[in-house]
DNA sequence: AAAAAACTAGACGACTGGTCTAATATGAAT
DNA sequence: ATTCATATTAGACCAGTCGTCTAGTTTTTT
């Protein structure tokens, strides 16, 4: 065969729109519970076109996956970067964003990682390797970001950038998962308090400094 | 142990077989992806049983996760009342235990609130409440118990039990569910130190102490 | 205009959760 | 022991869903 499939045909809208679709959906049921049915009812897209972008539900899984983790991870490098003077600012500040989308009740900014996460790692080992790619780039960028805090010293050199990075991550999941449940903002107002404790400040004037 | 799960002529023993068979089931694939008939297929009952013991799947659900709920308060009591000379070697226990088992690859002693309580907390109110319920009981006990170590010496008293005993489950759930992505034991490991961090002993012979 | 690729359309069989009637087992009352 | 009511089992059946597939139409390229 050629190239055929490397060419970019100029209406992938159809591909962009079952993919958007797709996240609000998954968002809401779950990967199994989101019949293709329903999918394309939705997008009022036919089966046929479909199964023309995506091999099967796993593939489109993955894409949608793949999508889903390059965006977050755009975003979450456009927040550590930009958004705050100090490195522990802007961490905080992602705390804050994470709290705002997940109890938005919007399901398109929905943590798909929470949402599927367990659902699929038994079911998809393709799934399960583009999420488990993505939680390691993400600790590790925050564990990063931890770093650079010791390094303009809005942190204190006291914790351990990588240890930290991932505790935090996980403890923010797990409150995003207990937030499904109890359906309300208390779990994010915890997290946050404990991330202040986590996260210590240098000490600058206390009475052993100087 | 007893004769019911190889015996099905007590009355009951159909039902729990039903409840057992579909847990392991559940852990493994989900809530919405086990099907019926491979639940009452793989434990050898029919269907018309099914129905006269639960009313729906839906009820089925509640059924299996207030019984998931109910073993595992009790168990969890018990670790934190009688494996350990103090409330903290007793916690500690209690996440030694929670890392074996969740790391030892037997789906029936998988956590059901990591796997399934993002997929139905959109899906089912009724479902949803009982493990609201049952993280809300869990993180208070372990609220308890960080305030009994307190009591008796073997927790710091600078810690919020209430903030720190929910913060710590949130943490625990997370590493689960990264591990479930990673599939090694590693989120785990990473949670037992920062929990060792977050759980200081207290101070004995500081200066500002006395 | 012809050929090839991109895309649409919906039929298809296996399966889903759920309902239904009938058959059988059990236990209490007589 | 016989009767009768209840508890439980059995699985055919329903309307609908699942993901897949082949055939057909449109668009692009040559």
């Amino acid at each position: 065969m050629n190239v055929s499939s490397l060419m970019q045909t100029r209406t992938d809208s159809t591909r962009d729109h079952i993919l958007a679709t797709g996240r609000g959906l998954v968002a809401q049921r779950g990967f199994a519970g989101m019949g293709l049915n329903e999918l394309l009812k939705t997008a009022s897209v036919p089966k046929g076109s479909f199964y023309h972008y995506f091999s099967s539900k796993e593939d489109f899984g993955c894409n949608l996956l793949e999508q889903y983790m390059s965006q977050y991870m755009s975003r979450l490098d456009e927040i550590l970067t930009t958004k705050g003077p100090d490195a522990r600012t802007r961490l905080m500040q992602y705390w804050s964003l994470w709290t705002s989308s997940q109890t938005s009740g919007d399901a398109c900014v929905q943590c798909l990682i929470v949402k599927i996460g367990a659902e699929i790692s038994d079911v998809s080992d393709e799934m399960r390797e583009i999420l488990e790619d993505g939680t390691r780039q993400i600790g590790m960028r925050l564990s990063e970001a931890i770093a650079e805090g010791q390094a303009d010293n809005s942190i204190s050199q006291t914790v351990e950038p990588d240890l930290l990075g991932a505790a935090l991550y996980e403890m923010w999941l797990g409150a995003s998962l207990v937030a499904k449940l109890s359906r309300n903002r208390d779990p994010f107002l915890n997290a946050m308090a404990t991330t202040e404790l986590m996260l210590p400040k240098p000490h600058q004037h206390t009475k052993d400094m100087i």
